[in-house]
DNA sequence: TAGAAATATTTAAATATTTCGATAAATAAG
DNA sequence: CTTATTTATCGAAATATTTAAATATTTCTA
């Protein structure tokens, strides 16, 4: 992974509002809608989408249109690749 | 590891100068010295210092006064913690 | 001990981020 | 087709971060 990137991550988990969103998508297991958030973040509904917008621009969350609703899922396959940045930076 | 200590980890790595900063230790193999950044990295001392100080006050860096100098090294095992809580969150 | 060199702190300006109210867009339900 | 519901966007205010000049502190060296 480019160290571009790696920032871009960084800093999309760099907020307790955008770790929280993530912890509740793996609490209800790649299926959570942005209406949920809601009950869970004491935050207007703007800023809740603007954390999820910065989630999902960084392809950390995977959003799917379903109607009326968005659901959310984790892009496991980004975290590893971004486990595997900080990896590489570790000294041996 | 504590979702607000991830988030302080998260933020000291979202910043492209303060990951060029941690690529340098590796490359130094864990004996940077505050004075070798200014040659690779365009900012001011003060600047510089400032970063430094997120990365050592996060302890991503760990700091060894040597004399009018301060040498610096990874805290591999906080990285390790670091990629622990990434593992976490993921789904199954 | 005086001067030089390395690092740290203070202060202020520039920039970026976070937040929310208002409003828009998309779709479902009646 | 009209209304209600869910999500997105815009604009502005509040807050945080980044940067550098000026200055201070620490310690080495002559």
């Amino acid at each position: 992974m480019e160290h571009k990137k790696a920032e871009k991550i960084s800093k999309a988990l760099a907020d307790p509002n955008r770790i929280m969103i993530i912890k509740e998508v793996k609490k209800q297991n790649d299926a959570l809608y942005c209406c949920d958030i809601d009950a869970i973040i004491d935050l207007s509904q703007p800023s809740i989408c603007h954390h999820l917008k910065q989630l999902t621009d960084t392809e950390i969350l995977i959003p799917e249109k379903e109607g009326r609703y968005v659901k959310y899922a984790l892009n496991n396959s980004l975290i590893e690749e971004y486990i595997d940045f900080l990896h590489s930076l570790k000294t041996t």
